[in-house]
DNA sequence: TAGATTGTTAATCGATTAACAATC
DNA sequence: TAGATTGTTAATCGATTAACAATC
C-alpha cells in the first residue's frame, strides 16, 4: 500500500526502468535484485523498490525481479499496451522526422493523421500516412475521434489551434513548438519538448559554475 | 554571495527564464517584479529569487529586475554568448531535422560539419552543409576542432562513436540516441533526449493512477 | 534451514516556500 | 519620506537514502 498519487519524480523514471529492463531482457536476463538494477542504471536499491512500490509488490523476498514480469508491469502501468489514436500537426521538418522516426506503437500510441496548411507540403507521403489539408481537421477528428496531437507548428500558431483541438476532444498533448503550454483543465495532459532548453542546458554544462558568485 | 554549485533544478529553469524574458522584452517590458514573472511562469516569487540569487545580485529593492539586463545575465550565465562549434552525426530523418531545425547559434554553438555513413546521404546539403563521409571525421576534427556533437545514430553505434569522440577531444554530448550515455570524466558533459520516454510519460498522464494500489 | 532480498518505516538530505529586514 | 520589492534567512515540504523486520 502506498499514497494514492505518483510524484513527478517517479513517472519521469518510468520509462527509462521499461528501457532498461527490455534491454535486459534482450539480453537474457530471467531475474535481476534492486542492487544489480540499481548499479546498471545509476540509481539506489532503496530508490528502485521505493518506486516500484508505489504501484504494488512486483518482487519476491530473496530472490529478486522477475525481469519480464516486471518490464510488463511498468508498460502496463505507463499505459503502453493501450493504442491511442494521435494526430501530428505541422509537416515541417520536425515534423516529418517525429512522424517517421518515432515508433508510437510502443509508446502507447498510434499516429492516424498529418495536417499541415502549406501547399507544398499537403499531398505529400511520410510513411504511410498523406499530408491532409488543415482546414479537414475538423471532420476527420470528428470521424477518428483522436485523443492525442503532437504540435510542431509554428510559435504563433500554437494557442489558437490548442483551443480548437481542444474542442474537438484531444486530452493529450505533445509539445514541441516554442511555446509553454499550459492547460488549466485537469483532464488534459501536455508534455512540453524544448528541445532548444535542452541545448542551452548543454552549453551552460560545458563551463559550468563559473558565473557563481 | 551563495552556494558555489548549481543544483540541476536551477540549471534546467534557466533557459526558461530566457525565453519567457525574451518574450516580454519583445513585448516592450522594461522592467518586472519577481511576483509578476512568477504569476506569469506559473513559479513562485521566492523560488524565482532564490533562482537568481545563486549567481548574483540582478535585482533592486522597490524596482524589481530590468527585464534586458536579466535576461542578458541569464544567457551569460548560460554560455549563449559563446560560439563553440559542435558536429553533427547520422542524418537520417532525425538528424536532418534536428540540423535545419535548431538554432544553434542562440544556444551557444554553432554546427560546422555532418556525418553519415550511407553512400546515399553523403552529399546531400542540409542547410549551408554538406554531409561528410563519416571515415573524415578524425582530420575534420583536428583541423576545425569542434568541442560538442550532436548524436542522432542508430543505438548500436553510439558507444564506439562516443569514445573515439572522447579522443578526438568532444567535451559536450547532445544524445539522441536510444541508448542512456554516461560518461566518468568529469569535463565532459552530456544531454540524453529520450523523445520515447516523453511520449512515454504522456501515455501515463492520459490515464494516470489508475495503477496506484 | 540459512542466505538473500524484498517491502516498508524511519532518518537524512535537498529543494521550495514563507517571512522579513535591508534598501532603493 | 512612504511604498515597493529585493536579497537572504528560517521553516516547511518532498524526495532520496538508510535500516531492518518480514519472508521467500
Amino acid at each position: 500500500m502506498s499514497k494514492n498519487t505518483i510524484s513527478n519524480s517517479v513517472i519521469r523514471r518510468l520509462p527509462r526502468y521499461h528501457r532498461f529492463l527490455g534491454e535486459l531482457e534482450a539480453n537474457g536476463y530471467v531475474r535481476i535484485s534492486s542492487r544489480e538494477l540499481a548499479e546498471k542504471m545509476g540509481l539506489t536499491a532503496s530508490q528502485i523498490r521505493q518506486d516500484f512500490n508505489c504501484f504494488g509488490e512486483f518482487g519476491q523476498q530473496g530472490y529478486g525481479y522477475n525481469v519480464s514480469a516486471l518490464r510488463g508491469e511498468i508498460g502496463r502501468i505507463l499505459g503502453l499496451d493501450r493504442v491511442t489514436p494521435m494526430i501530428l500537426l505541422g509537416a515541417g521538418n520536425l515534423g516529418r522526422a517525429i512522424a517517421s522516426h518515432i515508433d508510437f506503437r510502443s509508446k502507447g500510441f498510434e499516429l492516424v493523421g498529418i495536417f499541415d496548411a502549406s501547399k507544398e507540403i499537403i499531398g505529400r507521403k511520410i510513411g504511410d500516412i498523406t499530408v491532409s489539408d488543415i482546414s479537414g481537421l475538423d471532420s476527420f477528428c470528428r470521424e477518428a475521434e483522436p485523443k492525442g496531437a503532437v504540435l510542431c507548428i509554428p510559435k504563433e500558431a500554437a494557442a489558437k489551434e490548442v483551443e480548437r483541438l481542444i474542442g474537438l476532444g484531444i486530452k493529450a498533448f505533445w509539445n514541441f513548438t516554442h511555446y509553454d503550454l499550459r492547460i488549466d483543465h485537469a483532464d488534459i495532459a501536455v508534455e512540453n519538448v524544448h528541445l532548444g532548453d535542452s541545448l542551452a542546458t548543454l552549453s551552460y554544462r560545458l563551463n559550468p559554475d563559473s558565473n557563481v558568485c
